[in-house]
DNA sequence: TATGAATGAGTCTTCATTCAT
DNA sequence: AATGAATGAAGACTCATTCAT
């Protein structure tokens, strides 16, 4: 594949990422992303031969986009409180967010295919994601920010937290205020002064 | 419709559950159905006219079922601890169990669909299950048994949680011990003992 | 069948009727005649096989009410001029009718099924009505009121007439006006003082 | 659409127009013209989505073919008399056609379509006629063939007896001298020599 | 590489008709 | 006579996939 193919096909892949956000995983049709990036049939089934493979392609390139979970900007001299306030801003704006999330589509995705474990790029990123907030956890608890006894632990849950607030908002709607109040019960589980 | 009809619809409803357990919400068509029953296309149509209707049906039947959150037998001297203890376990099995839940096609359906906030069965589920939990938890904290400052956040913190071990677990597979390790994490920020 | 069973079918007969009207011929099931009926499945089928004899007896029942072409009434003392303007004056009625009229589902019906010529009702109606305007024309010729040299092809250009207005207000709509002019020429080409 | 494609699309037409004519407009399926024209049903749908939009692509067509009422051959130093005899007999052997004429089923698509009174094509086809006639009617009284005080009217009331003769054919069937008689009529209601 | 016409399998939905009660 | 549940054939429509150009 040459230069100019390659070009193509990352177009075909951050077009088809709008469709997907849009229409969710299972409702997409090849005719679909064929309209929305303007090229033939025929010409789609050269670089994808399914919606499944395409999908993979966007989720992989959704990957290399923020290969950190901290997508904002951390200043410097920033405190393991507020990098964790930085990462649970975003999350919170991604869980209130009715559209322009991947997340609907890749719960689809993975209820109806599941690789096996390593190649299973939603486990890979929940893994990844406890294991710096991990991190971040027993940074704060050496400086005296955090109490906590089993960073790990802490960590995981609240990653399962966030994935439930997830599915939760996509489901049935969650109110701002309700993810407020969750986020900050995680936040004062963690923090020295509430206790 | 008469009495023998109303048998009919149960069966097909009872028989629709297994094949949206099977099959998800999405993939399955009036086809399926109609071939799980054993009946004719027409047939199924004069009882419902669409997979979203019968798939309705079948959650409401689901409801029904289980009035309750506590399917377990819980003795008439049980602490809230133990109570709590069962509520877990059967969340823990359902969690883990691969097929024979609801739970994926249900998802996909709310995916798809978003009835009006009163009209949401999951969200009534949800909030009814936080109430109940509450309660629990308040009660726990007047004999002792339970540490807590604020029930009903705790209530609700515990059933994000499950929400995200269900998603996780169907999405990414979760080992038993990493399902444990997180509802024992549950347990020792309620129980008294371990401050 | 009893008295019971008689008015039974003519009750169904006249219900059909509406519904012929509403929908025309080809558009109406066996179904839309049982809802508008209020009886069952089986039950019409007891009284007519199919939707196609159920027209006929409906064209049979229209054809007993008014066995005449003129329903309106008509005085002693009338003159022919009068009489022609009654009846026209019916025909234009009917004409702009948007619905309440048999009209299209007959013409359907007839573009469908073409009896045996002794069998058409259409038939048998247009050469009565040709007949009687023949006569009518006669009797104005004889007291001076008509000038006419060809009673018999003038009664039946009429009548060729009337049907060109009546399938041309259904097909492309007509004007109160259109109709006016076109009725007005008619008569005028009969009446003496116009020569 | 290259111009392969038009030719298909134009072949469908065609071939449409050969079912419309044998089966009328309401009982024809897409089926029908899939194995008439000897494609895939797929392939049909790429061209019409419906035998209502390719029901109009025929009279279009047809329209396109015979944009004059008189499609016969009209010679130089024709009098008016000649014209509308050769208007009047090509009209005969379009009326007394069984098949082989649109006619049964553009009523059938007008009865249950009522476009805009600008779109409709039928009644353009007719005012363009009757325009016409009246051109032809006018002609011949300026030139001493016809007598007729209102010659707009005459080429209307024209065209409602040929609309009559039409459906009435279509209906109850008419035979060759019925026809005559009435076309005889016509003329003899226009030329001078009769009075 | 790229096109887009073409295919045909698969699903949805409606309807006339039957038949056990 | 009357009911209405049940059937299966038939038509509408869509979609993944292929293939000649």
């Amino acid at each position: 594949m040459g230069e100019k193919s390659a070009h193509k096909k990352q177009f075909i892949v951050e077009t088809a990422r709008q469709v997907f956000v849009e229409k969710g995983y299972k409702d997409v049709t090849m005719k679909d992303i064929v309209d929305a990036c303007g090229i033939s049939r025929g010409g789609l089934y050269l670089y994808f031969e399914s919606t499944a493979e395409l999908f993979r392609e966007v989720l992989e390139a959704e990957q290399k986009e923020k290969d950190d979970i901290f997508s904002g900007e951390i200043p410097e001299d920033a405190t393991a409180t507020d990098i964790l306030l930085v990462f649970l801003k975003e999350q919170k704006k991604e869980i209130l967010l009715k559209k322009n999330s991947i997340t609907v589509a890749a719960y689809e995705y993975f209820f109806a295919n599941k690789p096996a474990k390593k190649d299973n790029l939603l486990r890979r990123k929940f893994l990844e994601s406890v294991d710096i907030l991990k991190g971040l956890i027993e940074a704060g608890v050496e400086n005296g920010e955090f109490v906590c006894e089993d960073p790990e632990s802490t960590a995981q849950d609240i990653m399962f937290v966030l994935e439930g607030l997830r599915v939760c908002s996509q489901t049935m709607g969650l109110s701002e205020s309700r993810v407020d109040r969750e986020l900050l019960y995680i936040m004062e589980g963690l923090v020295y002064e509430d206790l």
